[in-house]
DNA sequence: ATTGATGCAAAGGATTTGCACGAGC
DNA sequence: GCTCGTGCAAATCCTTTGCATCAAT
C-alpha cells in the first residue's frame, strides 16, 4: 500500500479548496478504503467502502475516483479485464506492471533503462514524451507459490 | 498496411481448417478489409466492409475479429478511447505505438533495447516473460504537421 | 442561502449472446 | 444432412448522467 497517505490527502484537500469542490463523509470514506489498495476495480472498492459506510452508494464512488484521478491522487489501468482498476500515487511513480496469467498477481516495478530509453526513442519519431505505459505478462516461475495463489487477486 | 496478406492468410486458413471452421463470404470480406487497415475500431471496419458487402452485419464483425485474434492473425489493443482497436499482425510483431494526444497520430515503433530490458526485468522479479505491451503519449514536434492532421485517425 | 454532492434509477456505449434461418462441408 | 455461421435484436457489462433531495460552505 502507498505510505503517502498524508501527502496525497494534502493534495487532495489542496485540489479541492483550489476548485470550490466541497468535503463530505463519502468521499472521505473512499479516500480511506482507496488507500489501503493497490489495483482497485469500482466494485472492489465499493464493497470496502460499504464495509465501513454502508450508505455509499455506486455512482458516488465512480465520481470520487474520477476527482481523484484529476485531483492527482489516483491513477486509472486498463489491464485488459474489462473494467478500469485505480491506484494510489506513490513516489516511485512511474512504475509499470507485471502480470503472471496463470495466478493473476500483479506485481510492479519500475526502470530507469527503459524509461531513459522511451524518451530517446520519441524523440526519434519527432514527438515529445509526456506519458507511458508498458505492461508486462508472463508466468511465475515459482510455480508452487503461482497454484497457492488465490486467482484474480491484484 | 501490413505487406504479409498472403502469410497471414495461410494461418488463418489453417487455423479454421484445424477447426472445423467454416469460409465464409462474409468471413473473406471482413478480413480483405481487415488486412489494409492498421488500427480499426469495429465500428471503423464495418464501414470499410459494406462498402464491398453491404450484407455484413454488426456481430459478424464482431466475431470475426475474435477468430482473427484466436488464430494470431490479429492483436486487440485498448488505447484508453473506450473501443478495442484490432491490427493485422506483421513481421516486425513486436512493435509498441506511440500516440500523440494533440492530433492523434499512432506512431508504430520497436526497440531491441527495451524488448531485452523487459525480459531482464520480468526474470528479476522471477516471472518467465510472455508478452507485453507499451504504450508512449506525447506531442508532435513538428506542430505545423501536428496541427494540420485531421483528428482521431490511427 | 447558495452551490456542490449524493443516491437512485435510467441512459449510454461497447460488446456479447440467443435464436431461427441460411450456407459450407 | 449435419454443423457452423449469420443477422437481428435483445441482453450484458461497465460507466455516465438527470434529477430531486441533502449537506457543506
Amino acid at each position: 500500500m502507498s505510505d503517502l497517505g498524508p501527502e496525497i490527502h494534502q493534495r487532495l484537500l489542496a485540489y479541492m479548496r483550489d476548485n470550490g469542490l466541497k468535503q463530505t463523509r463519502q468521499r472521505q470514506s473512499v479516500f480511506d478504503a482507496f488507500l489501503a489498495t493497490e489495483h482497485v476495480s469500482v466494485d472492489e472498492l465499493l464493497v470496502e467502502v460499504q464495509k465501513v459506510d454502508s450508505g455509499v452508494g455506486y455512482a458516488t464512488v465512480y465520481r470520487a475516483l474520477k476527482l481523484f484521478v484529476e485531483a492527482g491522487v489516483a491513477h486509472k489501468r486498463s489491464f485488459g479485464d474489462g473494467q478500469a482498476r485505480y491506484e494510489p500515487v506513490s513516489q516511485g511513480e512511474h512504475h509499470d506492471h507485471l502480470i503472471c496469467t496463470k495466478c493473476g498477481k500483479i506485481y510492479e516495478f519500475e526502470d530507469d533503462i527503459i524509461e531513459v530509453r522511451q524518451v530517446e526513442v520519441a524523440k526519434a519519431l519527432g514527438v515529445k514524451l509526456t506519458n507511458h505505459r508498458m505492461t508486462l505478462w508472463g508466468e511465475c516461475m515459482d510455480s508452487a507459490e503461482c497454484e497457492r495463489r488465490p486467482k484474480g487477486v491484484g
